[in-house]
DNA sequence: GCAAACTCCAACCATGCAGTTGGAAACCTC
DNA sequence: GAGGTTTCCAACTGCATGGTTGGAGTTTGC
């Protein structure tokens, strides 16, 4: 049979994604990984190194998806609720990230994956909103990052702790669309000007 | 020597929290618990059932913790960047217990520890705020339940990314009377009436 | 003061798991 | 098309880990 070594490599990714994302870095299995890839696992050794090799490659390419899918420009960054409701939007369709994102916050203590990229990309957004507070268009009560920090904040929660939204807002206010015109609605409330 | 089963009963869940804080269901070790609390490992099969049942003995006594320590009566909801302040306070002084909690919301699929009596509790809450919503002192722009999610999601996130919050206001901004102070801020921008 | 019941431990067990190895099949080069 | 290189796999290794066992020390009830 022919070789593809780039859609190895990928399978292998996208199952890891899977993994990755439903039972964090400890409790995923390698195994499972391969086994669901159809692929042999000794590939991942090859292609990854290890297992914490292959997190770290799953995290970055799902956090370069979502740069690329949900920007904040200068001028988005005059309606931050929109930008919520953006985030919201993603994170919907494609629900691995915010958990993945989440399972490197608690599990590792370490340095994050790709710091230094990020941290530009954050400080670049953080710069946009500082940008629309000093044209009027977003408060200046709390500082820019704190800002985004509180969009963040409000949009993500709501995948990271699904259990506590059940049993706070109850199984029918869980239903999306309206959480999504909430969490709009209240970054917008929290960035008025 | 003289025996003291509850003293050994509580080294255990000691040693526990700190644990399964640090490592989640899945990263921690038993053994690493039973040396840490200086006893046997077997007692932990014997008082807790197995791994899963010492995790939930865990989450339940923080829970209570939490539930004595930050209460929100009716007159509490009136001001509720007040409550995200005693909440963040809590946080601060018992770093355990967020990260439990969202241990859990990540990695269990199942039934919630404890739901009925949770949701109870997160109900009365819902209700002090709805009262305070009745009499004009917090918004009606979003239901009351959506309101204590915002506020938990602004105090609780600050603990649970802690590497996106470096990335995004910087370490100096990671200072926490400033982030109290803006927590606290947006909280009450969000649910100002 | 003795027998039954309970607490505790050291050592053990079985299995699950990350990572390796040896070699077979496909590909590349000349 | 031979020789070397690369991709891939089945099978293996060794250790870490959750859970168990047999028995020794301690308390309780009578």
């Amino acid at each position: 049979m022919a070789w593809d070594t780039e859609a190895t490599r990928r399978r292998l990714l996208d199952a890891a994604v899977e993994e990755f994302a439903e039972h964090g870095p400890a409790g995923a299995r390698v195994d499972r990984i391969a086994r669901s890839a159809g692929v042999n696992k000794e590939r991942i050794y090859q292609y990854f190194g290890d297992k914490e090799g292959l997190f770290r490659a799953v995290l970055e390419q799902e956090l370069q998806r979502l740069a690329a899918a949900v920007p904040l420009t200068q001028d988005q960054a005059t309606d931050l609720g929109e930008y919520a409701g953006r985030l919201f939007d993603h994170h919907t369709d494609h629900p691995h990230f915010i958990r993945l994102l989440h399972w490197e916050g608690l599990a590792t203590g370490g340095e994050a994956v790709a710091a230094a990229k990020r941290t530009a990309l954050q400080h670049e957004k953080v710069a946009a909103i500082a940008d629309a507070q000093k044209r009027g268009l977003v408060t200046r009560a709390v500082s820019a990052g704190q800002l985004l920090y509180g969009v963040m904040a409000l949009v993500d929660w709501w995948f990271v702790a699904p259990h506590v939204v059940r049993m706070t807002v109850g199984a029918d206010g869980v239903e999306r669309t309206a959480q999504r015109a909430a969490v709009v609605e209240l970054a917008r409330r929290m960035t008025a000007p």
